[in-house]
DNA sequence: GCCCAGGTATAAA
DNA sequence: TTTATACATGGG
C-alpha cells in the first residue's frame, strides 16, 4: 500500500478486494451518502471524507496522510487480508464460494461502537431508507452540540434528553431504546471497549441488558461496531438463506470469519431474490 | 386502505 | 422454553 498526494486528494495504491459501492452500500452502515460522480461522502470519529475509487487505486478527498492512517486506514478495514479469508471460507463450500464471489469487495468497517448501537437499534422492523432519515435527523438535531451535522451524538450528549426531545426524529418506540442505551453507555453500566474484548457469550449478554437490543442487534452490534468478525447476526433472510443454500446443516460454523461470510451471503441472497423462496 | 421493513418486550401457554 | 401480539412510522 502507498500514499501520495496529488491535485485530486490523496491517492493510496496497492488496495486489492475492496469495492466502496459493496462495502458502504451492503447494509452495516447508514450515513454514506453515494454522489453523482460514483464517490462517496461521509464522515467517521469526528472527520469527513470523500472517497472514490478508480483503476489508479482509492482517492481521499479532504484527509491528509496523517488521518489516512491513523483512522480511514482501520476503517476500511484495509490491512486484513480479505483475499485470503474468501479463499478459506470458499473453502467450505461451493455455494458460499459463489456468494463470495459474487462481491469479493465487501470489507467490515471499523465504525464507532456507539453510532452502530444507536443505528442496530433504530434498525429493528424498519426499512434502510427510513433508517438512514432517522440518523440523518438524530445527526441534526445534535448539530449545535457536535458542531457539525457530519458527526454521530456522543451518548453523553444523548443521556440528557428526554423522550420528548426526540420526537423530531420520528423513531417511534425505539426513542426510549436510544434513551435506555445512551444512558447505560454514559453512565459506565456498559462499557462497549470492554466487551470489544469480552468473550461471545459474555459479550452478548452484556449488550442485550440494553432495551431494545435483542439476539439480531447485538450481534449486528459485535460485527459491525466492536469488530468481532465471528459475530453472525441472523434475520429473516439469512434464516431463509441458510435454509436454502444448506438444508443438511442445522447448526453452523463458518469459524472465525463467520460474519465476513454472513455478508458475503446476505448481499448476495438480498440481490438474487428469485433463488431463496 | 394494506403490507412490510436487517426485531424486541411482554404476556401467556 | 416456545409462541403470539403490539409496537411508530412511512414507502410501495
Amino acid at each position: 500500500m502507498n500514499c501520495q498526494q496529488t491535485p485530486g486528494g490523496l491517492l493510496v495504491t496497492g488496495i486489492t478486494d475492496f469495492s466502496l459501492p459493496e462495502t458502504l452500500d451492503c447494509g452495516q452502515c447508514f450515513r454514506w451518502q453515494r454522489l453523482e460522480s460514483g464517490a462517496y461522502r461521509g464522515s467517521a470519529y469526528g472527520k469527513s471524507l470523500t472517497v472514490s475509487m478508480d483503476e489508479k487505486g482509492l482517492l481521499l478527498q479532504g484527509a491528509a496522510e496523517e488521518d489516512f492512517q491513523a483512522l480511514w486506514r482501520s476503517y476500511f478495514d484495509l490491512d486484513l487480508d480479505y483475499n485470503k479469508i474468501r479463499g478459506a471460507l470458499a473453502n467450505k463450500d461451493p455455494i458460499l464460494k459463489e456468494a463470495a464471489a459474487f462481491a469479493p469487495g465487501i470489507r467490515i468497517l471499523n465504525q464507532e461502537p456507539f453510532e452502530t448501537l444507536c443505528s442496530f437499534i433504530i434498525s429493528q422492523n424498519n426499512n434502510i431508507p427510513r433508517i438512514k432519515g432517522i440518523i440523518e435527523r438524530l445527526c441534526l438535531l445534535f448539530e449545535r452540540e457536535t458542531g457539525s451535522a457530519d458527526r454521530f451524538p456522543t451518548a453523553e450528549m444523548l443521556a440528557c434528553r428526554r423522550e420528548e426531545d426526540l420526537a423530531p426524529l420520528r423513531a417511534g418506540w425505539r426513542a426510549a431504546y436510544l434513551l435506555d442505551a445512551a444512558q447505560k453507555v454514559a453512565g459506565g453500566e456498559i462499557d462497549l471497549e470492554r466487551i470489544k474484548a469480552l468473550p461471545m457469550p459474555e459479550a452478548r449478554a452484556e449488550l442485550m441488558r440494553i432495551k431494545g437490543v435483542g439476539p439480531k442487534v447485538a450481534e449486528c452490534v459485535l460485527l459491525y461496531g466492536l469488530h468481532r468478525l465471528e459475530a453472525f447476526p441472523m434475520d429473516v433472510w439469512m434464516k431463509r438463506a441458510m435454509a436454502t443454500l444448506f438444508p443438511e446443516k442445522s447448526v453452523l460454523d463458518f469459524g472465525p470469519y463467520a460474519g465476513i461470510a454472513q455478508q458475503y451471503i446476505f448481499h448476495y441472497s438480498r440481490l438474487h431474490p428469485e433463488l431463496f423462496r
